[in-house]
DNA sequence: GTCTATACTTCGATAGAC
DNA sequence: GTCTATCGAAGTATAGAC
């Protein structure tokens, strides 16, 4: 087994990372990721026993980002928007989206991914509970957390698809929403 | 090629739609699919000429469900409650989001799920419109059609994968909601 | 018109040399 | 730490028998 510290292995990584975002989980191969990696398949073999816990490395090291700007959007002074920009657009929705649909498809790296994407909802339950304060009373921050993730997952992948109907008017009104929460002046 | 009514091609067909319902898209290969339906990989080849060629048979048999169930809501006395009973739950959904994932991992079958993803939304904007009547103007019909999409879907996935957090709140929201635009008094 | 036998490719993974 | 060689299983697709 390789060393954590292993510029090969950081490598790999980032391979897997670029052809999820770029072409899907599914287009991630051994084979594949050892010809763009400028290796052997066998090497993959010696940094991770199996497939999957290549997935899971990514998965890991994505963590630790999504952990950060996390953090940043509790500290900004308009939680909600910083949130919303956050996951709404770039490719960290994509990513999302590729481990939801490995999640679903492959049983066993699911529980992990399942846990991940529970951790995360969690924390932004927190930053969401923090900003709306006594509102929460009718409008739970479990609902506005899991709605703004529904929401900005689904655009970016009917976006992917060609599809464009619909997503502007959604933007718009979630827009306003926003503002009507958590408006300029504070 | 095979004939339109051979039985052996509806069988076909079912095996492909049970094993995307309980093992996802992914799980539809020629040798799974003969296997389960007690005939040889080869003969697949013989009523469908490519495995795309079989999903798109799938997702063209789906269509007409589809169709009559839209219609059907179409003529409810309260057409934006029947519109988010029939995503909501149950099997459609799933499927929904099976051929979305296809569509994004196969280049392939991309364009036409596309398509058919559009027209099922522009029919269901259709609806929408009619049920609101002049409130489109603040309260886009496309937007609804969208966010009922997004917000049923997402949470027939998450449910899926075990996560817990947030569907029941969201939910009551969007069951607050409809009340409100669509009273039980019509 | 219906089905089978078979070819060929690619996959993840392992063993062992260097 | 990296390689070559190879395995068994699964993939799609074609040619041809009934």
């Amino acid at each position: 087994m390789g060393t954590e510290t292993s510029a090969t292995r950081a490598v790999l990584l980032d391979v897997v990372e670029r052809l999820m975002l770029e072409e899907g989980y599914a287009a991630v191969g051994v084979r594949r990721v050892a010809r763009e990696a400028g290796v052997t398949p066998a090497l993959i073999h010696y940094y991770f026993r199996t497939l999957d816990d290549l997935f899971l490395a990514v998965l890991r090291r994505n963590a630790e980002r999504e952990q950060e700007s996390l953090d940043a959007a509790a500290k900004s002074d308009r939680p909600l928007h910083a949130l919303w920009e956050r996951g709404g657009h770039g490719e960290g929705a994509r990513m999302t989206i590729e481990f939801l649909a490995a999640a679903n498809h492959h049983k066993a790296i699911r529980s992990e991914i399942a846990d991940y994407a529970a951790r995360v909802r969690a924390a932004e339950v927190a930053v969401i509970a923090q900003a709306l304060g006594p509102r929460t009373a009718e409008l739970p921050a479990a609902a506005v957390s899991a709605l703004l993730a529904y929401i900005s997952r689904s655009i970016v992948l009917e976006e992917s698809l060609g599809l464009t109907t619909g997503q502007p008017e959604v933007l718009a009104l979630v827009g306003q929403y926003l503002d009507s929460l958590e408006p300029d002046q504070g």
